[in-house]
DNA sequence: GCTTGCCATGCTACTTTGTTACACAAGCCG
DNA sequence: CGGCTTGTGTAACAAAGTAGCATGGCAAGC
């Protein structure tokens, strides 16, 4: 998975390196007008270099050198994050991961959740948009956001259990 | 939304009457040997009747008339009645529901869930899940379970406003 | 009849996850 | 300057979920 198998990605969505991340974060804040302030860079890089999700509590600790970093300042950078489209949440696992994605309006992210490693992989797909939006719209329901996880076991680590 | 605006639901996916709801999910346990028992009729009758989802300390009071019950067997019976495909857990709210539908293998549900009225609609799309299972086939995925939800607004909160 | 084991439930305490309320500092703008 | 907004800090708290162990019912087997 890209974004927790960066030794052996079974595909790749272009750029992930930490660096890169950070430097396309940066822009991205830049041109909206978003402030990239030390603390939401400290978070933002700490999910980019840690290879998997994290959560809240997991950067808290990362964070908090030698003192202890109070929660409600991880949620409010992890807010801004996720309201600027740089990270995503996990719901069914109450984690967080860099976005690998320009995100457009006609397709849906995907989250394919490893239950046997943990890994996250993040995947765009318009069918599943359109799906989603026909049957939304059938029912007169007017989706703002989306949330579509799938748990299950990825290739690399059902390929480790046969081989 | 049929399980949560029970006066002037968009559309009907059958009889969802508490009592016909537990009489479904007697005989759902008792084809499959599965005890439902008086706590678990009473987590899934809260649920049913509650006319909204509910979270698990929700239960917690309603359940506790006199003395206060533990929310670990909330949850135990949460689990047992999740496991028996008898009620869903709404992964972006923390929330349980009671299933609408006889659910396919070849169906995914959709949460449809309203930010305004806090109501749940519960759909299942074929095209849907053609699309999820093309996209994880893709990278090798293979899917356990799927959390799909859409947060949003519903029709009735939207004529509501409009008008 | 008694024991053994399984299942469901109960109890206490605990961890993890997320929030409320308030204070302070920097920058912008009249 | 004084008032405003924005971002961060601190302390306490609420909500969600779990661990570990004890109890009681029931059926199988000696």
């Amino acid at each position: 998975m890209a974004s927790s198998h960066p030794g052996a990605p079974p595909h790749d969505h272009g750029p992930v390196a930490t660096a890169d991340l950070l430097d396309h974060a940066e822009a991205h804040c830049r041109a909206r007008g978003l402030q990239f302030t030390p603390l939401r860079r400290r978070i933002f890089a700490e999910l980019a270099t840690a290879g998997k999700p994290l959560g809240a509590y997991d950067l808290v600790e990362r964070l908090g050198q030698e003192k202890r970093m109070a929660p409600i300042s991880v949620y409010r950078g992890l807010d801004f994050l996720i309201e600027a489209g740089l990270i995503h949440r996990i719901a069914t696992r109450n984690t967080y991961l860099p976005c690998h994605h320009e995100h457009g309006t006609d397709e849906t992210t995907v989250f394919l959740v490893c239950s046997t490693c943990g890994g996250v992989d993040e995947l765009a797909s318009s069918d599943v948009a359109r799906g989603l939006d026909g049957t939304a719209a059938a029912v007169g329901f007017r989706p703002r956001s989306r949330a579509v996880e799938l748990e299950g076991e990825c290739s690399t680590c059902r390929d480790g259990h046969g081989a």
